[in-house]
DNA sequence: GCGATAGTTCCATAATTCTGGAATTATAGA
DNA sequence: TCTATAATTCCAGAATTATGGAACTATCGC
């Protein structure tokens, strides 16, 4: 990860639409939503939804893959991993006993 | 952390200048930078620079001490546990194996 | 091929955010 | 008190981003 990435990402999530995507897809792993269940869910217009689909797919945040009709998109793990470890990087300086409460926050978040 | 507050976050990260401020206090450590020393590292003006820590402060992901003319900054590492466990929240629906590269990616970033 | 459905792209207006100059506040030292 | 330094606040022009209407593309079933 590098920082215009990591700026493209951050921008990405910072939208009150983007964030409730990103977080409905991570709630539904691997299995993902088509993009009219993830409208419907959110209550937003279908040609806005394909606009912030569209900047989070342009962030690595998601991926999709066409199913006929459907369009189904999937939050993409490994694209957040990037992003944490870019954000906490050199976060103790070799003092493991520094970073403990986050690694325990995270461990109970999964 | 709820919606607007994980927002607030994200957009005060989401700018090259704060996410650059942000990251050096991480590395900086509980030691923290005074305002000005921030601002001669990055090449910063320094009201433009005051502006950006306002943000973060208000976002809650920076805290300030003043020492005599001086105005220390630091990262909150609490904050950052917090907006990190709201990106991730029920991300393996009880299945924990599906979060552990992500675990490992954090632990080897600290 | 034709109609219907799923989704995207284009465009113009509206709203928000960024930047740097100038003025202001707060503290230390003489 | 006076001066210098650290940092902040105020403000206006410039740039960026968001929204929804309309048109467009792709696929399915008949």
């Amino acid at each position: 990860m590098n920082e215009p990435d990591a700026l493209q990402a951050l921008a990405a999530l910072a939208h009150g639409t983007r964030l409730g995507i990103f977080r409905l897809l991570i709630q539904q792993g691997p299995e993902g939503l088509p993009a009219g269940d993830i409208a419907m869910r959110l209550g937003v217009l279908q040609n806005t939804l394909s606009a912030h689909l569209r900047i989070l797919h342009q962030a690595h945040l998601v991926v999709n893959t066409r199913e006929g009709r459907v369009i189904r998109y999937r939050a993409d793990q490994a694209a957040m991993q990037a992003l944490l470890a870019y954000l906490l990087e050199d976060c103790c300086q070799g003092d493991a006993s520094i970073c403990a409460p986050l690694m325990e926050t995270l461990r109970c978040a999964c």
